[in-house]
DNA sequence: CACAGGGTATGCGAGAACCGCATGGCTGCT
DNA sequence: AGCAGCCATGCGGTTCTCGCATACCCTGTG
């Protein structure tokens, strides 16, 4: 027993249309043929002559007529509900876990957090803080879908073996100096002007990226260790000293620091390197993507193209 | 590239209603295997997932839902075409050519034209009389759908091979009198208040059944031969003789002219028959329908299933 | 921990459906 | 009569559908 089918009710309305199997077939790719023999099985379905032929054409029957008009009720809804599943698929939903080092974490990803958030509502995204080797180990048990990692120049080179880089941003290595500092009013300063200046410097667990004093400094004066973020800039704040700053991590510095750029000829830099999984998930496309952007906006942004 | 598919969007809808690919199978007469082989397709049409699938089912995504409710818009319309169409298809449209002679034209066939008409006003129904060999001709190369005809006692007997045989109605035969006629006020006559009378007898062409006078009449008295219908209702109506009438014809005598019924033992009274192409149409099946229905109510209809 | 039960995904293969190519039949025109 | 236009249908190659069987995962129970 023949059904109505969708391609059955496309092939009644075009022929409706055009009057003729000849002209329908051409105009939805089929042969006459195929025509004639989807016409019979709608036929079969309605239980009556849908239409009477003629040496030049066919005309719909009453039966003819009737499908037809329904026939463009339900393909009209059958498009509607297309349409509407192409605007969901543009929009993600689900889960995507975001893991970044803590000077990341402090602009860039939020700010990455809040353009996904724009595009897909429905995206749940969470982050999380933490040191390199612990990223790099939660993505790769697919406990976070991407992550943030500082690499280059003082940094140790770790395994990125099986993930996917995408390359982020080169980093624009700061000072952050107390804003009652001498040094605050300079657009710029060099290593010179740093070399009597008392560091704040980071401590952390083994294989973790140390925030020393300036790099290329010979023998800098270390007044303070501490193992938190916060509290470094803390303490530059307060005046015990001043303490290196990432620049993607410029804009987040608390009152009563400000962040210094210098210039240092001997200084490579650093890059801020985005990491997936091999075939990274539409969300986390979408999460390196939103970083880029943050990243530009951020006006540090390297403008290589990402690799598709 | 799958294509959303009627099936498809049944198996949508029911897998979203139950939560389930089993319970979703045994509801639509599937297998699970089949249940999630179809909704892998939609999934494809949709380019996104529909459902989440967990260890005891599962939950239509955004997506899942969103097309879900539109399978149900677009299955409602489809259901509105195939009741639509069924609809239609229980009316009858085209043409019927109805053929019947002259006492059978007179009452039973316009009524059931009538009924007919209110049927499936999209039947276009033509009426012709004739004498019954014309009728036979004509029905043999379908140029009429559907005779009647009148056979038995006194009767010839027709060649009705190949055709089909409706029997209709056992006739019951009257006397047409002027309504002044002393005859005209019993309920019922004999042969013998008969047998003085001057008949007003029919004339046709050779082969024609003949409308005499009395049956069983030994000698009758012909007073007039006329061979049209209508004139010798006409002349019942002026006094100059009665007539035999058929009993399915008693409700159109003219004014001035009365039907009366005839007790006569040795009379056995005739059968008005229906006859078709062996394979009848619908419209020829509807049509037989009718007449025996306008039998029926002329209160003359044999009671005898018609076989289908 | 082991096992049973519930539930989805997928390989394999048999049967059904689809549809292009080729051809037949009918009608209308010249 | 011949020809063109157009629908119907036989034949056969390809694709689709879906049941059966099996694999895998998760959850609950003893």
């Amino acid at each position: 027993m023949a059904e109505v089918t969708l391609v059955g009710l496309r092939v009644v309305r075009e022929v409706a249309d055009t009057g003729s199997f000849t002209a329908a077939a051409e105009a939805l790719g089929y042969t006459q043929s195929a025509i004639s023999r989807q016409v019979a099985a709608m036929e079969a379905a309605a239980g009556t002559a849908l239409f009477e032929r003629f040496a030049r054409g066919v005309r719909p029957t009453a039966a003819g007529a009737v499908l037809a008009a329904h026939a463009a009720t339900v393909l009209g809804a059958v498009d509607t509900a297309e349409r509407d599943l192409a605007g969901l698929r543009d929009r993600l939903a689900g889960r995507l876990r975001l893991g970044a080092f803590p000077a990341a974490g402090a602009v860039l990803v939020p700010r990455a957090l809040a353009r996904l958030r724009a595009a897909h509502p429905g995206l749940a995204v969470t982050i999380e803080e933490g040191a390199t080797p612990a990223l790099l180990s939660r993505l790769r048990s697919a406990r976070l879908d991407v992550i943030v990692i500082g690499t280059g120049q003082g940094l140790p080179d770790y395994d990125l073996g099986e993930l996917r880089q995408h390359p982020l941003v080169t980093d624009d290595l700061r000072v952050a100096v107390p804003s009652t500092h001498r040094l605050s009013r300079k657009a710029r300063v060099t290593p010179a002007d740093l070399s009597a200046e008392t560091w704040i410097v980071g401590r952390g667990a083994r294989g973790e990226p140390q925030f020393g004093a300036w790099p290329t400094l010979a023998d800098p004066r270390i007044g303070h260790t501490t193992r938190s973020w916060t509290t470094r800039l803390g303490m530059v704040a307060a005046g015990l000293g001043v303490a290196l700053l990432p620049g993607i991590a410029a804009d987040s510095v608390p009152r009563g620091v400000t962040a210094v750029r210098v210039h240092d000829p001997a200084w490579h830099g650093r890059t801020a390197t985005v990491l997936t999984a091999q075939a990274p998930s539409v969300a986390a496309r979408a999460a390196v993507r939103a970083l880029r952007r943050a990243a530009a906006a951020l006006g540090d942004a390297d403008p290589a193209a990402e690799p598709e």
